[in-house]
DNA sequence: CGCGACGTTGATTTGCCTCAACGATTGTGG
DNA sequence: CCACAATCGTTGAGGCAAATCAACGTCGCG
């Protein structure tokens, strides 16, 4: 069960046999339904998950009630609301299942008896957060600067595996443009490029 | 000259004074004149940089020559561009100094040596990474759900102190507007609250 | 003094949203 | 297993918020 994760985490730090056994003992593990809620905004988001099956979306509503995609996560990828995991604050996030999907997770005090007894690990967490930082960084760059034509393709190059996988309309809102115009500029792509 | 950062450090941490002797002794000092640049994009950030005087600006330019920026720093604030100092790639901002302005900066090779030799340090640095984290996810998620109008309220509310102190256009690309309509939106706002 | 930087205002344009209708596909309950 | 509903993407029409373009007044500085 625990392959995939540990393949992950080897990929950043190393850790001695002890220390993955004491790692793998105190992972879990949850399976979700399609449509069913691994965070809802309002929870303390007190773990940290990774996605061993399926394909989850983050995203937050407004006052009007509609959605906004922040991030995606497939296989191999991890996802929180990293905000209310490190504030302890309510999340302003909901995490939904777009597919069957399983996570293995981690709880907040168990990480944090990791970070003290596998140092090492301070630096896997580090890591996970700057690269949370940067790709937030990049989002905002991109959504001040390019067009919704420039963000799309982007998105596409970034992000292929996970487009060929989940409705149209949850790009477009991830991208901060209608279903509509997501679907026009598509048009106008392929136009363009045949 | 480091009284302003020690303090800034002890809102969050606790040195022994042994520590704290160290640590200054790695802090550096620079003075920069108004419209002088901290950071080039292009250049490799390799310092975090704390201000003790004046006010700079973080920006990136995109291909058009337009200039959209992303935060703003004043007295007994952090500012770097963050991607570049962790990645160690070439930065995609530029920091310029808005006033006659003066930052206490410490080396990436000398933080790192203080994460060694003060444990509690990679703490500090943890927050404030987590603090930048965070500021961006809210940054995200009201570009993505408020209108101009309302950014441009809960920016002031936000940063009454920065406001006042930076040419009105500045703001506006930092809230993602042209300059005419940020001053239309301020018009409006005073008839309504007059 | 004269120039440049800054903010304001008006006129025009435009990119994108909203609303509406429709076909195709998927899912579900009788 | 079929019929009906729901979901999803597409297309067209109309409207609006904000960008762009342009002109002008004011202030501060070299």
């Amino acid at each position: 069960m625990s392959d995939l994760i540990l393949k992950n985490i080897r990929r950043h730090i190393s850790m001695t046999s002890t220390e993955e056994d004491l790692f793998k003992s105190l992972l879990k593990h949850r399976v979700l339904r399609k449509r069913y809620f691994l965070v809802q905004a309002g929870d303390i988001c007190r773990s940290e998950h990774f996605v061993t099956k399926g394909c989850f979306r983050a995203f937050a509503t407004d006052k009007e009630g509609n959605d906004h995609n922040l991030m995606f996560a497939v296989e191999d990828w991890w996802i929180s609301d990293m905000q209310s995991y490190l504030t302890g604050m309510p999340a302003t996030l909901n995490i939904e299942a777009l597919e069957d999907s399983e996570v293995i997770y981690i709880e907040k005090k168990d990480l944090d008896r990791i970070f003290d007894e596998i140092p090492s690990f301070n630096k896997f967490f580090r890591l996970l957060l700057q690269n949370a930082f940067i790709s937030q960084q990049q989002r905002i760059l991109s959504t001040i600067s390019n067009t919704a034509e420039e963000r799309y393709a982007m998105f596409i190059k970034k992000y292929a595996i996970i487009e060929q996988r989940i409705p149209q309309h949850h790009v477009a809102s991830y991208l901060g443009v209608s279903p509509e115009t997501l679907s026009r500029i598509r048009r106008q792509w392929q136009e363009k490029t045949s």
